[in-house]
RNA sequence: GCGCCCGUAGCUCAGGGGAUAGAGCGUCUGACUACGAAUCAGAAGGCCGUAGGUUCAAAUCCUACCGGGCGCACCA
């Protein structure tokens, strides 16, 4: 699986000959040749511009250079032609019998086509999600779900060895005043009146009531109630919820980190013991305040406030360094917009604790606005009303859900269309892509009873096939690709091409009963192409239906 | 005021130095007596927010401005 893809070593070995050439011609030494897919399909399979940037020192037009090598090119098995075309370009296109050579790559073992050892065995831990535990996680808490899942899976297929972690914010304050909130759910539910007096800054949301009822169910009407007690509870309550729908999800924590533990064992303290011997902090107006901008932040953060209590960066920090001691050689953070004044101060803290503050990268997921008929569906937390991620899967399903949180990249806001996700029609790509999958399952049930040649088999030289071949010969850039640029994205757009190759190929040319040769061929084809689609689909967490 | 994200077809978005800027939806026109028409084929549709600059070459890089979203705590 560490070998060269066909279309790597075939890209390689060209780049070198040209590359060869140009030193002939008296090229700059060390003139890189970047062979890559033209913009527009089907202008050529691999194109260069190398001679324009060669036009200067070779004092020719890059029309005339381009010409020019491809006159010297000596030729290559795989290599159909070569031409200069436009204002100096180099087209490439490769051989048919070669790129159908791609469907026994696949074939030869279907799961593992598009693995690489990328990532040499790294360890990755990425920290997602990591809600707080004070109530039902809500869509945005989805993307950043099914974006931390989904590149757990690129990056292990990809030779990293990735774990996803939870980070439970279940102690401080916010945990106290959850537990304030869940006393006057329960008095509520006791008989008094609660409403007209609900004071500032306490949880307002209905939810809380979910948990006042289940502490009276569990613990009895005459339980203690401290708010220490009942933030506890209620946190607990509001994490079994939210991991009940994150398995629902498809998304499964490898671990829970909590905050609770980095309190209680003395790891919050440590840290500001840590900065202190190694002079990194000041006090000032009463309080401790760590000099962050020594390690590049734009200011200096409060560690221990004037009252004595820490802020919350302390005991995320030593949940940082534990990360590192632990052994990870790269921590991915998925964060909300909100929170990206946070990243220089958390990298701050981490170089200056352990000097490994570059194992830190934060992808920063942007918004999700869900629409329903062109609006945007109000989602307001200070309201205490906004859509759940549970609401959502019931309406719109797990693999559209998936499916649509994916769609783009992950630094860009995100349009929901809920209408969209309910049609079963082209217009939905998850709708397009499991219904090529069930098409082909279809086919291959009926091939059974076909009889086949064991022969060499045909060419696969139709337009349309040829666009299969080439997508599948392509796939394992486009995984390296949304491994590399943490992207998932790029898989749901390959996907919705190679769905809509495989119906173009569908309508234009019959699999079965046509010669055996023939239909040996596409039956290979298209097992190969189907193969591609579980594995593209897995690793976004989505799965194909064998009957729709 | 400062920081981050985003302005590309009517809509939702790809593309982030190189060819005539791509895809899906929507619109219009066609295609089922054979494997699933929940599909396919074709057409129309663009001063790539504006103005400068760098470059042989800019949607792409730089600067300024305009517009939209989100942040800027001894909250987390």
């Amino acid at each position: 699986m560490a070998e060269r893809t066909r279309l790597a070593r075939v890209r390689e070995e060209l780049q070198a000959a040209l590359e060869a050439i140009i030193q002939d011609l008296g090229g700059p030494a060390g003139t890189r040749v970047v062979l890559a897919e033209p913009t527009e399909a089907g202008r050529a399979d691999l194109a260069t511009s190398v001679a324009f940037g060669l036009a200067r020192t070779l004092r020719k037009s890059p029309r005339d250079i381009a010409a020019e090598l491809c006159a010297r090119f000596p030729g290559h098995p795989d290599v159909e032609a070569l031409g200069a075309e436009g204002p100096g370009y180099v087209n490439v296109w490769l051989r048919t019998e070669f790129l159908s050579g791609v469907v026994d790559d696949v074939l030869s073992d279907p799961q593992a086509f598009g693995r690489s050892d990328e990532g040499r065995n790294a360890r990755v831990l990425l920290e997602f999600v990591s809600a707080n535990p004070t109530g039902p996680l809500n869509v945005v808490s989805g993307r950043a779900a099914a974006l931390g899942d989904s590149l757990a899976r690129l990056l292990n297929f990809t030779g990293w060895r990735a774990d996803k972690e939870f980070y439970l914010n279940n102690a401080g304050v916010q945990i106290l005043k959850l537990g304030q909130a869940v006393d006057l759910r329960i008095r509520e539910l006791l008989g008094e009146e609660v409403e007209s007096t609900w004071p500032e800054g306490v949880y307002p949301g209905a939810y809380v009531r979910d948990a006042a009822r289940a502490y009276l169910d569990e613990r009895g009407a005459n339980a203690p109630r401290s708010h220490e007690i009942l933030g506890a509870f209620a946190a607990d309550f509001f994490t079994d919820r939210q991991r009940e729908v994150l398995e629902r999800f498809r998304v499964h924590f490898d671990s829970w980190a909590e905050e609770r533990r980095f309190r209680e064992s003395g790891a919050a303290e440590a840290v500001v013991r840590a900065l202190r011997q190694s002079g990194h902090l000041d006090e000032r107006d009463g309080a401790v305040w760590f000099r962050s901008t020594a390690f590049g932040d734009d200011k200096d953060r409060v560690v221990v406030k004037s009252d004595g209590s820490l802020t919350y960066i302390v005991p995320d920090a030593a949940y940082h360094w534990d990360k590192v001691r632990r052994g990870y050689d790269r921590l991915i953070d998925l964060l909300g917009p909100d929170h990206h004044g946070y990243v220089s101060r958390i990298t701050a803290i981490l170089e200056a604790l352990s000097g490994q503050g570059s194992r830190l990268y934060v992808l920063i997921v942007q918004l999700v606005r869900l629409m329903r008929d062109g609006e945007a569906v109000r989602m307001s937390k200070r309201g205490g009303e906004f859509v759940e991620l549970a609401e959502l899967l019931d309406e719109a399903g797990v693999d559209a859900a998936r499916f649509f949180f994916l769609e783009r990249a992950p630094e860009t806001p995100l349009d929901f269309d809920l209408g969209l996700a309910l049609l079963s029609t082209q217009a939905n790509p998850v709708f397009y892509v499991q219904y090529a999958g069930a098409r082909i399952r279809s086919i291959l049930r009926q091939a059974a009873h076909e009889t086949v040649a064991d022969g060499p088999r045909s060419l696969l030289a139709a337009p349309e096939e040829r666009a299969l071949l080439w997508d599948l010969a392509s796939f394992p850039d486009v995984v390296a690709r949304a491994a590399r640029e943490l992207s998932p994205h790029w898989l749901t757009r390959y996907l919705v091409e190679l769905a809509g190759h495989f119906h173009g190929f569908y309508r234009q040319h019959r699999v079965l009963g046509g010669d055996p040769d023939t239909v040996r061929a596409r039956i290979d084809l298209v097992r190969a192409v189907l193969a591609v689609l579980e594995t593209a689909t897995d690793l976004i967490g989505v799965e194909i239906p064998q009957t729709m």
